[in-house]
DNA sequence: GCACATTATATTGCGCACAATCTAATTGCT
DNA sequence: AGCAATTAGATTGTGCGCAATATAATGTGC
């Protein structure tokens, strides 16, 4: 029985006929293209001392800031077990400012140290060389990125759990 | 110095003129499904006792084993430093036994148990189910996975490092 | 103004991902 | 044979991602 009970097509690369190899071929596509891109990212990262996560971050904080914990976490789709952590580590590293809200004792505010605020300069430089790495035409990113937007609105919008 | 010296745009769901934004929502367009795929399978696999990666490396397996574990990082794109854990665990399972190659006593020879095997039945289910879940036309699913191993593709293609 | 639910964050625990490093086996070269 | 270079996995350490739980502050009804 420890047969290669195995193959039915040529699996890979084929024709989407059939829908039951559609997940696989999809899912694993996107599995594989989240850690190769943030694989891309790390060598321009980490002479900014940041990793992805944290950079993501910082582009929030950027974009914003104070702002809540809650609130990062709602923009990144992460949660307090995630950001907690990582927010301490961007405060070690001293790039952010948490302090409790004494308007809602039970909130935290993250804010920008002026560290934090400069390294906006160099971080500019990272989008354009990270577009070139992904290759590609500018049009076809554009198109992955609304496919992949409107991906992830259809399911933000259904998990309010369907009984 | 705390002032919010941010905006530029409305930021979002805009048109992709300004290429410098086009890394930030397709990378995180990226991340974000990644890690929303992953919440939709952990309540299909869990039935299961399956994680998703565990779930990628018994399809890896189903379509052919026993095999190394080499050959299943090249399989996943994940190192040794990922898999051998993650395959210790399955091991511990009763999943899957892992025993050195006589023939080559550097490898590491994966193969299913026969629990491992007899899970593919139930695990059968789990693409439809998530299919349903992902919602959308099978169409333009079928085009995002086509662009993703597009992308995927180049940036394996590329890495072989340039200067 | 006191139980009780609600809300916001923190903590704990587990399982990836991956860089860096280590060990051991094989291959190549001479 | 003998030894350097290569190769395959394992180990170690750091940092997510998230479920489950805990803690503490706020709001609500009575």
């Amino acid at each position: 029985m420890t047969r290669d009970q195995t193959r039915s097509e040529p699996s890979a690369t084929g024709e989407g006929v059939d829908p039951l190899r559609l997940d696989l071929q999809l899912c694993f596509a996107l599995y594989g293209a989240s850690n190769r891109v943030t694989r891309l990212y790390r060598p321009l990262l980490e002479p900014l001392g940041l990793t992805y996560p944290q950079y993501l971050v910082m582009l929030a904080l950027w974009e914003r800031a104070p702002r809540s914990v809650g609130d990062l976490g709602q923009a990144l789709d992460l949660d307090s077990g995630t950001l907690t952590p990582l927010l301490k580590r961007m405060e070690t590293l001293g790039l952010v400012n948490r302090a409790r809200d004494p308007r809602d004792e039970r909130r935290v505010i993250v804010s920008l140290t002026e560290k934090g605020a400069d390294l906006r300069g160099p971080a500019s430089a990272v989008p354009g060389q990270l577009v070139c790495r992904l290759g590609g035409e500018l049009g076809d990113l554009a198109a992955l990125r609304d496919a992949l937007q409107t991906l992830n609105r259809r399911l933000d919008a259904d998990d309010h759990g369907p009984t």
